[in-house]
DNA sequence: CATGAATGAGCCTTCATTCAT
DNA sequence: AATGAATGAAGGCTCATTCAT
């Protein structure tokens, strides 16, 4: 039996505030890698966060906006590691970019499924304002990667586009279903189960091709 | 006054009750043009297709296999035309492949929110019978192009992949949002508002010359 | 233990769902009798019923809607007992008609407090359109009335909105509350627990000479 | 930049409490002014008077309570206004009583919204005690009228409490609701929308008579 | 005395699906 | 085959009140 994790009885400072708001993202994240938005509810993460349904209405006005703090969250997360492999790496040939930023994408499926929301459910329940300023801030958090990269900042950006249609696409290609092993086996239905990493990589490297080959032109 | 449309009180022979199915399609279609899946209400097809709602289920198990039908039959037509498509024109170079690709995509953006919903939502509330049956209906329906692209198989196979990501992806990414007017018209975010069809072209071009550059290579 | 009243499985024929309409009210109405609106669920009314609560959104679209429907039930018949007592009383003078009209409030304490609601929560969720035929319904009612009382019928009409008025002002200020009763017995504080009844009748005749007087006088 | 208005940090002597308590009252008022009571809530009101929630519990046990002492202060209030045109007419006829009595609810709407009130949703949250001490408070505010009416005390008694009945019923026929422009301009229901003085003054008067009538006969 | 985070029961409503007719 | 009334779990969210600080 494990004995919950201390926490102050109630956020008083803006830390601790801070905190909590992070206890309902780690539940919420807890909870999303293995639930579809759908089925998974705000019952359910108060419930693994160990607080009141009331409470996270305190921190968040709506489940949408929940998720998209989740997003910017993970986005933000994401860059980073970017950032420092960029700078670990100090690619410089186009190539070498495209490597990176494939390199990057590991371990984030978690982001690649809050991407696809973003889409389809997240902006629907919140407000213009809301949407504009997450808009920005993505805008300001790929700053430093715009900074690292050794292209001009309108490739750069057009290529972070095309990574991010990519890897929303190849992450709902390859999307595992719950029992898709059998279907896997199917010798004349191969085709239909590519690899994430090896698909995303290709086309990537294939459209910084591309871009640099454009570019060049110009 | 005007009389419904002829329809026979009971569906008797197949013909009649192909008909009915395809009624349903018909009205779940023209709901799903405008309306996302989660505000779709089976009750709303029922109402369109002048049905009512328990005789939908005589045609469909669930929502989603209703759904994954209609899926099914853009698929099929979309690739009807891609066929047409490449008769017509006869493309001989991979990028004139490509471009064949690309044009065909256009007027069909119901498929592909479609596709969105076949990782998303379809799939789960399905059997494996019925998502295997669809995978090798998709495979059948796949190899009259096969037949026309003057690639090998197996590499017009990883195309169509490609095509599929490339079009799920760019889909989402400029998906349009309620009112994203005025975001759009922020300089600084112009770039999150790109063409599908442009950015599709650019994409599935690159992928195309990297996949004969790779084939060749071989 | 009592069975259960006989009841079709599904209300299947206009008449049968007219009936399965009537038992949701019925239910409503027997809470109505000794709960405050605001503490009577939808959920109780469904238990009460023993339907789903689903079953009652089947029949009424909003709580407020189902208890504007009570109301008009309880005004028609609060309306017929009334047309009744004047046929049976055949009132000449304008006193009779008073003491009619007192006489008719008997046994329709739940009608006043319907009309309170009427004032305070309904026609707030309820759609403009509704509350125009609502309206409309009630001065239909109201004519049986018009035909039999010997006043002109602008006369009469002002005489039941000044009906009305004391009606719910009456009932307000005579409300039992929960436990009154020692309130009640101090003397000093007698007077604010008068007699419904008679408070109601002594106004009410006092309203109508004055009208009469007012109307002889024109 | 506006400073706050200046307010001890904390209520020590009885006086600082009490206009505390004020403040909380005058804040209720303001929002009392255009909203109704199952829409205002306690976190409105704390809002409104710039303290915390919790602190609003410390002057007022219950949302009631707190309604109830603002219900005490209107009557307070109206009654001195009433005293002030007694003093002032110096009326010597019933009528000129009745006449009195109609002028002072002039601009009392919000005491008659919260006379309504008191019937509907005060005094069920409320002790027993709290019920007995504020109608013995009523009882008090009421002498300073009794004694400048030329009749009665039994009888001005009885009166107010036509003039209590009354209010509350013409202010519920005639309550202005949120879009009755549209009804009020039907022909046939015209005498639906009557206005709240001159019926109020008709009736009052009316009891008036009756009631110098009834009282010189006995 | 003041705070405001936390509570949690409870609200109305929706909707895919079932099944008696 | 067709109907549509009935189901009932589940949803997101509110808000008066409490209590640790």
């Amino acid at each position: 039996m494990v004995s919950d994790p201390p926490r102050p009885a109630r956020a008083r400072s803006p830390e601790e505030k801070g905190q909590r708001r992070d206890d309902i993202l780690r539940a919420a994240e807890r909870l999303w890698a293995h639930t579809p938005y759908a089925d998974l509810s705000m019952n359910q993460v108060a419930r693994e966060t160990k607080l009141a349904k009331g409470t996270l209405y305190l921190y968040f006005d709506t489940k949408e906006e929940l998720f998209l703090a989740l997003l910017t969250e993970h986005l933000g997360r994401w860059l980073e590691e970017l950032t420092a492999l960029l700078d670990e790496r100090g690619p410089k040939t186009p190539g070498e970019v495209a490597d990176v930023l494939v390199a990057s994408t590991r371990g984030h499926e978690a982001l690649r499924r809050l991407l696809i929301l973003l889409g389809t459910v997240l902006e629907h329940n919140v407000s213009l304002e809301l949407t504009l300023s997450f808009k920005r801030e993505v805008r300001t958090l790929l700053q430093p990667v715009l900074d690292r990269v050794p292209l001009p900042q309108g490739v750069t950006l057009r290529l972070l586009m095309h990574l991010y249609a990519l890897s929303v696409g190849w992450q709902q290609v390859t999307e595992e279903q719950p029992s898709t092993g059998y279907l896997r086996r199917q010798p004349e239905l191969a085709f239909m189960f590519p690899s994430f990493e090896k698909e995303l990589s290709f086309s990537l490297h294939a459209v910084v091709d591309r871009l640099v080959a454009e570019t060049a032109q110009v």
